[in-house]
DNA sequence: ATTATTTACTTAGCCTGCTAACTAATGCTA
DNA sequence: TAGCATTAGTTAGCAGGCTAAGTAAATAAT
């Protein structure tokens, strides 16, 4: 049925790697068809979280919905906002933070990424049981807790 | 047992990112312990590959193995060459190419890089059994191709 | 045999992650 | 209330992927 070689035994840090390559050639799929609207990976990654969190998120919400630290996010926002896709406003309760909505033209756009991205979503999970990609969701979040414990325990406290 | 929401239609092409975000944290993980021996992330990863590769492999072979593209790798192998850990050599039989070879100095650090990722390794791995594992490995690869054929319909020629 | 194409490698420069170090606002503590 | 620690955001600059474009050698085609 399934290989008659155990791969973690063999190809040591390989599958590290390869989640890695596996992750650049997906995100171009999508870059590709969706480059013509302006918009890099890094933004219409931002773009598609942000309209998944409640209206007025602050970027540090976003930040944390994309898994990147805040500094890379700010220049993706800021790039954004050169766009004119979205719009940073202080949060007046708390003017440390700063609310993120859409433009007009930013949803307007949305909705064509939208349609572009389902595409090629379909076809990036192609030959993929429901219980294979839930599987590897699963994995992928206990790798996540394994290395957050290694690198704990490695750099600077305890 | 497994989660009641099928991960795939709720998150869309958030699996895409965890990829990423995984590898990150589990490449840090490792290059944590190793970075005294003054290697980075793709330094170390090279040094790997390339000792399981036949003697003598050429830069095209390592990067093929490493699945970079080549100016990616003459990069990191310009900083190893200058660290004198490796050396290239070109080929008499072939004058394009070059072919890769440790220095001693490069086979000693091998060895304690060969110690220090061991360990990391497992805690990595912590939890996840070989079917897990191995799941995880065929769906990566499946996605791959998912992710080339998509890339290729696109992209330039047709 | 000469010319055109392919291949291995390099260089230059973009994209997007990161950390370190800064500012300003908030919140905690003495 | 004054002072300290924390938090949101920014800036600067590094690391390591990438493509595009160039050189030199090898191979194919005419």
């Amino acid at each position: 049925m399934s290989s008659s070689i155990p791969f973690h035994e063999t190809l040591d840090l390989t599958l590290c790697g390869n989640m890695g390559r596996v992750h650049r050639l997906c995100r171009e799929a999508v870059t590709l068809p969706v480059e013509p609207l302006g918009l890099t990976q890094s933004r219409w990654t931002a773009m598609i979280h942000l309209h998944h969190l409640p209206l007025g998120a602050t970027q540090q919400a976003l930040a944390t919905s994309l898994g990147i630290e805040m500094p890379s996010l700010t220049r993706t926002i800021k790039q954004l906002e050169l766009q004119n896709l979205v719009i940073r406003q202080v949060d007046e309760h708390d003017k440390r933070s700063k609310k993120l909505y859409f433009t007009d033209e930013g949803i307007k756009l949305l909705e064509h990424l939208k349609e572009l991205t389902s595409d090629i979503k379909q076809r990036l999970y192609a030959g993929l049981s429901t219980e294979q990609l839930d599987g590897m969701a699963h994995s992928l979040v206990q790798m996540e807790e394994n290395a957050r414990r290694c690198i704990a325990s490695l750099s600077g406290d305890k």
